[in-house]
RNA sequence: GGCCCCUUGGUCGAGAGGUUAAGACACCGCCCUUUCAAGGCGGUAGCGCGGGUUCGAUUCCCGCAGGGGUCACCA
């Protein structure tokens, strides 16, 4: 394959603006990155917005944030822009005219009139007799008389695609091997709308041929539209591009990730606290894998490892654990400065941290982060992870059945007052002193084991689980400390 | 329904005629441990079915079944 690809790669991801980015479609903006930039090529990004209706700046904007944010970037298009802009298809409207002309003049495409009640009832009977509905070529030989009266009634007129019958189109696919199809099995597809902008089909042809792409590489969805742009390709006399269509990702249910699946877009995830390089590499690998077995990497180790041979034929299905998985690892990775800048609009959003109480607070709370660090899955955990250290008030965990049994021992009365006690009286509050501190309560009543620390625990947390009882006592301090154990012990009595 | 793609454990997947069928996530167990985790060690679990081809098929071919995609004036 390295000794084939003797031109320059050129790649492109060119999504539709109506709506965020999703789950797949990063993965194959990804793909056609890696490839890129594996090869040393230009990555090129085309919005394909010519579709009024729903197409929107809005959307663009966070397609192009959620890339970014992935550290996905290119080399020509939209926002950066290149020789072979414009990179909003609603711009190039006058790019393809000349094409269309071409079509028109040499018969190899030609104005319909049918409006859709008529295009429906043709469905209506070809269903009912027992066939699949498509358009039939009704319009294939108006006479210039009747395409003038038609025009003057009103008609606007879309352009079709005259599909030559009997015409085995192949596509020699980089993942899937050679495809077939009949042209027989494809009715004459419109590539000018009514309203004048072209259709997907026809623009990503001239479009991928103009901008001299070399690779298209696409989830697979779009392999059963490739004949009809094979056709337009070959009557435009377009030189083709090499096709790689990766399989499509799947919900747990195995049908197509969709909203019903949970978060889908890019951004979603974001906003939970994933990490990009986390789900970066979780995309990779997903319809992906190198060779070896290693399961962590770098995108530069992407980059060096990345082909389209190791591309996997079958859908895969996402899987939110593996992700969680990858995510705590790169959490575990981050300086503890940085999580909990992360951790920040979290822990703000939830009322646990007063804005304004932040800046003698922030070395305690890298700390208290720090103690939580290697438990994290996603930084949106961080509040419920943090709330030991932060709540006013500490609740008995219902729910909590150790922390229950805990408190109904007979010893714990004794544990909790001893230590709401002396560490009131404490002069000095550290790892150390703690330690020693529970060495003494414990020697003085006989406790010991889980019955003394575990006491502990829950006296001054309300849960039997935390972080590091000595980490914990320590940062929450003595007066804190001594104060929710004396809570606690109220409520018991 | 036509056409097309896919089929190795719960999941991602290695494998490309002869293997004890990798590895990872999840799960279970043990170790560590002043909790829960993390970490270390170990374990359970898989080639959809039926025909071929072959000395030998997870691997090649054909059917079937199942899943998915696509058949728009959406991309």
């Amino acid at each position: 394959m390295e000794g084939e690809v003797m031109e320059k790669v050129r790649v492109r991801y060119a999504p539709s603006p109506t709506g965020p980015l999703h789950i797949g479609g990063a993965r194959s903006a990804l793909f056609n990155w890696l490839f890129a930039r594996h090869h040393g090529g230009a990555m090129i990004l085309r919005i394909e917005d010519t579709d009024l209706e729903r197409s929107s700046r809005e959307s663009e904007t966070m397609i192009l944030e959620s890339l970014r944010w992935l550290g996905i970037d290119w080399d020509e298009g939209v926002d950066v822009g290149g020789e072979n802009g414009p990179y909003r298809q609603q711009q190039r409207l006058h790019i393809y005219e000349p094409y269309v002309r071409e079509l028109l003049n040499s018969g190899q495409a030609y104005e319909c009139f049918c409006t859709a009640e008529e295009l429906e009832e043709e469905r209506q009977e070809l269903m009912q007799q027992g066939k699949m509905p498509r358009y039939l070529g009704k319009c294939r030989s108006l006479t210039g008389e009747e395409k003038e009266r038609l025009r003057s009634a009103g008609r606007k007129p879309v352009i079709r695609f005259l599909v030559p019958a009997g015409k085995k189109l192949i596509v020699d696919d980089l993942v899937r091997g050679r495809v077939e199809f009949d042209s027989d099995d494809i009715g004459d597809f419109i590539i000018i709308k009514s309203d004048g902008l072209p259709t997907y089909n026809f623009a990503v042809v001239v479009d991928d041929a103009l901008m001299g792409i070399t690779h298209v590489i696409r989830g697979e969805e779009h392999l059963s539209n490739t004949p009809r742009q094979l056709l337009i390709y070959e009557a435009l006399n377009f030189p083709l591009p090499q096709f790689a269509h990766v399989s499509l990702i799947l919900g747990e249910d195995r049908s197509k990730m969709s909203k019903r699946h949970g978060a889908t877009s890019v951004l979603e995830y974001r906003k939970q606290g994933y990490l990009p390089e986390a789900m970066v590499n979780f995309l990779a690998l997903l319809g992906w894998s190198p060779e070896g077995e290693r399961e962590i990497f770098s995108p530069e180790e992407l980059i060096r490892l990345f082909s389209l041979e190791r591309v996997s034929k079958s859908p895969a299905v996402f899987d939110l654990g593996k992700l969680n998985w990858l995510n705590a690892h790169y959490i575990k990775q981050l300086p503890p400065a940085r999580l909990t800048e992360l951790c920040l609009p979290y822990l703000l959003e939830a009322g646990l941290l007063k804005p304004e109480a932040l800046g003698d607070k922030m070395s305690w709370l890298e700390q208290a982060v720090a103690a939580v660090q290697e438990k994290m899955e996603y930084v949106s955990q961080a509040p419920d992870l943090l709330a030991v250290f932060l709540e006013e008030k500490t609740e008995i965990e219902s729910g909590d059945k150790t922390a229950q049994k805990i408190l109904e021992l007979e010893t714990t009365p004794g544990v909790i007052a001893a230590f709401t006690e002396k560490a009131g009286k404490m002069t000095e509050w550290d790892s150390e002193t703690v330690r020693r501190l529970l060495g003494e309560i414990g020697k003085e009543l006989g406790v010991k084991g889980k019955a003394l620390f575990m006491a502990v625990r829950v006296a001054v947390s309300g849960r039997s689980y935390g972080p590091d009882l000595n980490t914990l006592l320590v940062l929450l301090g003595p007066a804190a400390a001594a104060r929710r154990a004396q809570d606690i012990l109220e409520k018991i009595s």
